[in-house]
DNA sequence: TGGGTGTGGGTTTTT
DNA sequence: CCCACACCCA
């Protein structure tokens, strides 16, 4: 019974194992034994510097390896896990590499193929997630879980956050259901669970409310045999925790636990990763840990990362040692100073010193634009001019900060045909069509999913309207089932109707036990029962489908098909629908690419691989013949490209506004822009705008404080100033009138009067505040509706008392307070 | 029930 | 600016 990838795994390596020459134990006595799998010692560490070399030999002790950017990182444990092999202080089977993305894993497998040949894919190569799902997959009857279990993403957690919201009675204009969810996020990285976070005091409301929200939430997801992103770790901890047998298992079988992007791990990936590793007392000695990282890297605290993991390694895994890299390979010498000196200005980073003998190489190009447009301009001219002078296309990268800088850039582009490819921004996976065609797989595979049975239900039209929906509900709520069961019992009522058995269906496939009698819904109208019928028909011709073996992408065809929701597409005069029957025809590749790589996959192991997928990896599956990548600073981790355009370099754009207020997430931001930095090997460009459109509105934004720590004598300013700060500077007297007083940002930027913009006359004032006094309605970003009580202060250091009801009265400073008044 | 219109809210970054 | 939702009408 080998249904998952994982089983199949396990058995294919169990086979491996017997037909083995050296059963032998671990130890130094094989370093004789010096080609196994095609690949012998000495080669392995060809090339590979000092202390590169010291980390790939290192045996016995738990290792740390901090590898600055560009120091050959994936090198050494792409190397490391060859040298086990080569040397046979390992089989491929009891190596576990651990990674961020699916993008790093594959690669690393591809490295080590080279290394090593067909043995490197007896080892277990994963992202934290999908290994969570593998051993969830494996273990689902002691983890609780049914083993079809749904994953939920960013999206299907907030739809289940904002019916739990509602039936709890949390208004979720005042605390957005997208702020329940991070900070039920927070708790599960934390691995606090809801019993434990409610027995807890709360004095915000917004904690309150979490408190409330969160069991209810954990509630519905079980019911729905659904788990989110958060889930998979958070679960897999516990049952590694309450299952000695399951743990011993996996101490068993890992044996070496690699583990990349050490500096982005959380509290939960922290323990997970401990508890793999094993403490040896259930009589097996713990696995050896290599964890590779850098502190300055670290770009993902927002989502629970800390550093804290990396700096206490030493603690937490005693006798641990550490190998330093900090001889970079990728960057010139200017490139690499102007990244020390950005990292070596932040208030909590210890200095840098990444260095190179690679020569000074060609100074940074640093110039400030009048607009957003005339910078996406000038990079596009840039771009040209480097092309005509023999610059492959692919040489090249854009970043930015956020996606939606990208528009502009991609608009300068295809007007000036160049052949570019956009990572990430509106993903695959988000698009309405896309998600309606999972929903209605995820819905077929486990009847029980309640968001996405909801999401489909009506769609495409099928009268089934608010009405309709309370009767289902209420149905549910009575009778103690799921509201896709109440559908099915109004299939089965149907049924009967019509002189058909229901029992003749069997339970599995129906999604309940028909042998039983079932109650029927009542309130619906006839129409909508036909309908509902047809609809849960439908399911059931998909799921006998599924297991009949039939491939996932017969499936979806037949289920597009069947509901009309590709036929309707089609029909329709909007090019809108065109595009969107084209996105899953993509949809349908997909499927059957799957197949290709996996015959035996069946509709749950699809979803498995689709609900895993990242921005990064779809580099991974691009051709690139030759075009200009386009991406966020945080996709950009880890990857590298000759010229590097960082655009938006202005406070408020990068630094991000939202971080303005912190000092601990402005050196996030300061990170982000190491790393941003350190991807450019031969020429760096750093650009900023004097106004950017936002929200349809231009903004007047000051140059980044990054580009204040640049080291001058690596620097080539082409224009230091805008055009509108040169006249500003030349007459400070200009423009210093109080103006405007409409809605303040929550930036505490300066609105740009529409009509006056790019006029003669633009207005100077370099950052007003919101004016409030008492009695003031104001909106704030994350405490909502308040009313202000008291204000005081003057300058920069103003403040005002407001009140957010719930008792809460908050004293915040108006110049970084995200409100506005009302 | 569905479709149309108006309003209000929202964007960091992602597995 | 764009989307989701609420409310209103047919």
């Amino acid at each position: 019974m080998t249904t998952s990838p994982f089983d199949a795994l396990i058995a294919a390596t169990t086979t491996r194992r017997s037909a083995l020459p050296h059963e032998a134990p671990l130890g130094g006595a094989w370093q004789e034994q010096a080609t196994v799998g095609g690949a012998d010692v000495e080669s392995v560490v060809a090339g590979l510097n000092e202390r590169q070399r010291e980390a790939v030999e290192h045996r016995g002790t738990p290792l740390l390896v901090t590898a600055g950017a560009g120091s050959g990182k994936t090198r050494v444990l792409t190397r490391r896990i060859a040298h086990l092999l080569a040397t046979g202080d390992a089989r491929a089977s009891e190596i576990l590499a651990i990674t961020f993305t699916n993008k790093a894993a594959a690669e690393m497998r591809e490295r080590v193929h080279a290394l090593v040949g067909p043995e490197a894919r007896f080892m277990q190569v994963s992202t934290f997630h999908s290994l969570c799902v593998r051993i969830l997959r494996e273990h689902h009857e002691a983890a609780g879980l049914r083993s079809t279990f749904s994953i939920y993403d960013a999206a299907d957690s907030a739809r289940l956050m904002k019916m739990v919201a509602d039936e709890v009675g949390i208004d979720t204009k005042r605390t957005s259901e997208r702020v329940l969810c991070n900070r039920v996020s927070d708790l599960k990285n934390e691995l606090v669970g809801p019993a434990e976070y409610a027995e807890r005091f709360h004095r915000d409301p917004v904690a309150k409310a979490v408190a409330e929200v969160y069991p209810l939430y954990q509630r519905r997801l079980a019911d729905a045999h659904a788990v989110d992103f958060d889930d998979l770790i958070m679960t897999t901890v516990m049952l590694l925790r309450d299952n000695a047998a399951v743990a011993e298992h996996f101490h068993r079988r890992f044996r070496h636990i690699l583990v990349d992007e050490y500096q982005d791990t959380n509290h939960a990936q922290y323990v997970l990763v401990t508890q793999l590793v094993g403490n040896g007392r259930d009589g097996v000695d713990p696995g050896q840990l290599t964890v590779v990282g850098d502190s300055d890297q670290s770009i993902y605290a927002f989502r629970g990362a800390t550093i804290r993991n990396i700096e206490q390694f030493g603690d937490d895994f005693p006798g641990a040692r550490e190998v330093i890299l900090d001889q970079n390979y990728r960057s010139t010498q200017n490139i690499l100073s102007a990244a020390n000196a950005v990292i070596g200005s932040g208030q909590g980073q210890r200095s840098k010193n990444l260095w190179t003998d690679q020569g000074s190489g060609d100074k940074i190009v640093v110039n400030a634009c009048p607009s957003d447009r005339a910078e996406a301009q000038f990079v596009g001219r840039e771009i040209e001019t480097l092309h005509k002078q023999g610059r492959a296309w692919s040489d090249f990268a854009i970043f930015f900060r956020t996606n939606a800088q990208s528009r502009l850039l991609e608009e300068m582009l295809m007007g000036a045909g160049m052949p570019y490819r956009l990572i990430g921004g509106t993903k695959f996976y988000e698009r309405k069509e896309i998600k309606d065609a999972i929903a209605y797989l995820r819905a077929a595979s486990n009847p029980d999913d309640t968001v996405n049975m909801r999401r489909i239900v009506n769609e495409p039209r099928r009268g089934i309207g608010p009405r309709a929906l309370g009767s289902l509900l209420a149905h549910a709520d009575t009778y103690g089932v799921s509201f896709g069961v109440a559908i099915a019992h109004v299939w089965a009522a149907v049924a009967r109707e019509l002189g058909q058995d229901p029992a003749s269906t069997p339970g599995e496939l129906a999604g309940f036990d028909t042998a039983q009698p079932s109650p029927d819904v009542v309130g619906l109208g006839k129409a909508a029962r036909a309908n509902l019928h047809a609809f849960w028909q439908i399911l059931i011709d998909a799921r006998a489908a599924d297991a009949a073996g039939r491939p996932p992408a017969e499936i979806l065809d037949s289920l597009m098909d069947a509901t009309g929701y590709l036929g309707l597409l089609q029909a329709s005069d909007d090019p809108q629908d065109g595009v969107r029957a084209e996105n899953l025809a993509e949809l349908h590749a997909v499927a059957e690419d799957f197949a290709i790589a996996e015959p035996d996959g069946r509709l749950a192991d699809f979803l498995e691989r689709i609900s895993l997928v990242a921005d990064a990896d779809q580099l991974a599956d691009v051709d690139d013949g030759g075009q200009i990548t386009l991406m966020t600073i945080h996709t950009a981790k880890g990857l590298e490209f000759p010229v590097v355009f960082v655009t938006g370099m202005e406070d408020g754009t990068f630094p991000h506004s939202r971080s303005l207020g912190s000092a601990s997430e402005l050196d996030e931001e300061r990170r982000l822009a190491y790393v941003a930095i350190t991807r450019a090997r031969e020429l760096l460009y750093l650009t900023r705008a004097g106004t950017r459109t936002q929200w349809g509105t231009p903004m007047e934004l000051p140059a980044s404080r990054f580009l204040d720590a640049l080291p001058p004598d690596v620097t080539d300013v082409r224009d230091s100033l805008t055009p509108t700060e040169r006249i500003r500077a030349a007459s400070p007297s200009y423009g210093s009138g109080a103006w405007g007083g409409g809605r303040v940002r929550s930036r505490g930027q300066r609105r740009i009067d529409r009509n006056r913009a790019g006029s003669s006359t633009p207005p100077t004032q370099p950052k007003t505040l919101v004016q409030v006094s008492r009695g003031d309605r104001v909106n704030h970003d994350t405490f909502g509706l308040g009313r202000v009580v008291e204000t005081g202060g003057s300058g920069a250091s103003t403040w005002a008392k407001v009140d957010f009801g719930d008792g809460s009265v908050k004293r915040l400073l108006l110049r970084y307070a995200p409100m506005e008044k009302l």
